[in-house]
This record gives structure tokens, C-alpha cells and sequence, in this order.
DNA sequence: CTTGCTACTCACCGCTCGGTGACAGATTGG
DNA sequence: CCAATCTGTCACCGAGCGGTGAGTAGCAAG
């Protein structure tokens, strides 16, 4: 087998699908994009070692070799989490002029509700969160509160709620209001009996939010 | 042998556990009861025949015989959802006089917040809800969201609401406030960064929820 | 007692899961 | 050149899953 090392040198390279290259650096990425991709599009049912190596298109080894498993690949995701929102929300008032914590919050309101509809692996996350309490869950969920948090407060700039109010309390209420809508939606295109399909009916569902957001702080 | 039939007669009865006794509709019962347990405790992620034949203490054969399969045992589960909700939230006014609409809602929004506090089975079926989208759900959602909507009718009364304020909208958001602050609540006794653990905790939500009711109605 | 019917159990199937140990090919350093 | 190391593959394990066909125990009528 003298010839070998020629044949191997001009192999038919690429039969069906391209070669793997040996880089560490590419498979990781390979795989986290592979786990991201798996999470956003099947939801965290079907979320497990095997489905993501075969997502990435590798062996579920080098899953337990790089990331230490599942765990640490969720955590992974977590970390990526931070740049994540700030592709995906914007961070500034759009030209808007906010002059009172109301426009304030009626825009965040609006630009959260936006933001989640487009972002199906946040939303994963979110529904994952309320369905499960896990280790691998806490730290998804602490990464993304972390985020949102961080881009309130950038937003909000040097603007206070009114006295007399518990703005915290309320704005919780108020996105968790934004966060199960969504949720709702995107499984069963309504949510408590309200249509949630077309523009007219998101139009509507933010006028309404709009309307719940004046009404407590003007 | 000829003793064995005595041995029969007279045997010990019990030796660990009481003797399953050959009776169907108690079996049916006992798997329906097990699977609304399991469904309670456990939550949908390791709900399957297997668990609900071993919880109620039979073969799960007799799943497949009595309600032909788990989606079978799901409707009946549903079915039985109409009166579950009617024992679990009060139907009358606690003796207050709802003399508003935005008396109402805010009345019916804490009746709400409190029966979902309650109910673990509900807490899973709406977690379940926005977690998955099977022909399962769909008819648990479809049994809760009936239930439901009878409820808030029957409460309603003659009570109209305001002029233009769209409030099935309004409504349908203030729900889904409370639901997903209750589920969140429940997984991790937070939500959105605001702690949900103590009572005093609890009032402040309660607090915060009525401004908002009382925000958009008056 | 025999004969059916019903309630119920058991053993087994194929499959996927998470997890591990052994191994092959490429790369690098001595 | 060999040897060590790194990257990636493969075969296999035990366990649990949903699902099924065959068989067993109790009961009632003849």
C-alpha cells in the first residue's frame, strides 16, 4: 500500500456532505450554535445530548469533552445570553423624547413585547422557566433576568415612577402580562380566549397594553 | 392439596398492601386519580403511561383498556376539569356589592390569583399550555379556558364595561398577569426579579394588581 | 364441576435516552 | 524517526419509555 499516502492526499474529498476539519474552536461553536438552534426551534422537550449532537452533526462525545455535558452547555448558552438581547433589542428611545416614566414604560412595554415575539429562543427560555426547576433552568433564567434588567436600567436613564407607586411590583406584573401573552400565542396562536394571530390582533393586544400601562402611571 | 381450597378461603389477607379487589370503576377511578396527582406533583415532563400505571397501583395495560391510551386519559381529565374549578373557586361576591365593572374585575382578579395560588393541578395545565403544543393540551386547555370563561360570566352578572375600552383585550392580559406571575412564582418563588415567597410578599402583588385593574376600569 | 366472561398481570418488543471506554487519524515536539 | 497529544468516531451499556399479545385469577350462570 505504498500509494496510500498519495491517495490520501487527493482524496475525493467531500463525498455528500463537506469534510469535518479537526478545529477544536469550530466544533465548539459547531455545537453551541447546534444547542441554541435546538432550544429555539423543538423547545426543551426534546432537549438532550443526543439531539444536539446530531444538531451539530458531531459525536456526543466531544459534547462531555468541551462543555463537561449537558449542564455546561446550558450554561454556555447562558453566558452567550448577554450579547444575545443586545442584537435583538434595541437600546435606544427610537427618537422619541421621554418625558415621563409613563412613555417610559409604555415603550418598553412595546419594545419587549416585540423583541420576545421575534426571539424564539427567549421564548423557550421562558416558557422552560416556568415549567421547570432545575439547575440547568437557574442559570438560563438568572442570565436572561440579568440582561433584561441591565437594559431597563439603560433605558430608563435618569427617569422615576411617581410616588405613591411600587413601580417594581407593577412593572413585574405588567411583563409578566407581555411574557405569557406571547407564550400563549406562539403555541396556540390565542391566549385566554383572545385571538392572537394576525397584525390587527397584535395591534390590538398593544393598544390594550398601552392602555394598562397609562392607566397606572399616566 | 386438599387443603388449598381451605387456604384460599381463609388466606392472609393483605400481606403488605390491601388486596386488590376486582372492581372497574374503582380501577378506572384509581387511574384517574393517580394521573391527576402525578400530573399535580410531577408536572407534564414525566408524565406518561408508565408513571400514572405505577401511581395507581395497576398494569398499564388497563390504561390502554379503559381509556385507550394517555390521550384518552387526558380528555377525562379535562372532562373532569368543569367541576374541579367549580369547587375550588367561590361563585358568589363574598357578600360585597360589585357595583362597578372595575369592582368586578378586580374582584375576579384576585378570586383568581388566589384559586391558581391553590391549585397545583391548574398551575401544570397552564404551564403545560405554553410549553407544548399536542392534540393532549389543546383539549385540557380547551376544558380549563371553558371552565373559565363560564366562571367570569357567571360572575359578571348584568355588569357591563366601560365605553371604549376593549376589554376582552384588557381582560385576556390581566389573566395572563396572573397566570404566569403564579407559575413563575411557583417554580422559583420570584418573578421578573421581584420575590413572591412570603405573605407580605403576596400582598404587595395583590396590591400592585389592583392598581393596575383599578388603573384602566376606575 | 364446567364453561364463559371479565378484571387484571406478565413478559416481551423495539426504541431512545444519557453515559463511558476503547480506538483511529491528524498534528506537533523531541 | 518515534512518541505524545489532540480531535473525532464508534460500539456498547443499563435503564426507561410506549405499546402489545398471551396468559392468569376471580366470579356467575348453566
Amino acid at each position: 500500500m505504498a500509494v496510500a499516502n498519495a491517495a490520501v492526499k487527493i482524496p475525493m474529498e467531500a463525498p455528500v456532505s463537506e469534510k469535518r476539519v479537526r478545529n477544536r474552536a469550530a466544533t465548539e461553536q459547531a455545537i453551541l450554535d447546534a444547542a441554541k438552534r435546538l432550544l429555539a426551534e423543538e423547545g426543551f422537550q426534546n432537549f438532550g445530548i443526543n439531539a444536539v449532537a446530531r444538531g451539530a452533526g458531531c459525536d456526543k462525545q466531544l459534547i462531555y469533552r468541551y462543555y463537561g455535558g449537558l449542564d455546561g452547555l446550558v450554561e454556555a448558552i447562558g453566558t452567550d445570553l448577554g450579547s444575545w438581547v443586545k442584537d435583538r433589542i434595541p437600546d435606544d428611545t427610537g427618537g422619541m423624547f421621554l418625558l415621563t416614566y409613563g412613555d417610559l414604560m409604555e415603550r418598553l412595554a412595546l419594545l419587549f413585547l416585540d423583541a420576545l415575539r421575534a426571539d424564539p429562543l427567549m421564548r423557550r427560555i421562558v416558557a422552560w422557566e416556568v415549567s421547570e426547576n432545575s439547575e440547568q433552568v437557574r442559570r438560563l433564567s438568572e442570565a436572561r433576568s440579568k440582561a433584561l434588567a441591565g437594559w431597563i436600567e439603560r433605558m430608563r436613564g435618569s427617569l422615576t415612577p411617581p410616588k405613591g407607586i411600587d413601580a417594581q411590583v407593577v412593572n413585574a406584573i405588567i411583563f409578566a402580562a407581555i411574557q405569557h401573552v406571547v407564550l400563549s400565542a406562539t403555541v396556540s396562536d390565542q391566549c385566554a380566549g383572545l385571538a392572537l394571530k394576525t397584525a390587527r390582533d397584535w395591534e390590538k393586544a398593544a393598544t390594550a397594553l398601552k392602555r394598562i400601562v397609562r392607566g397606572v402611571y399616566g
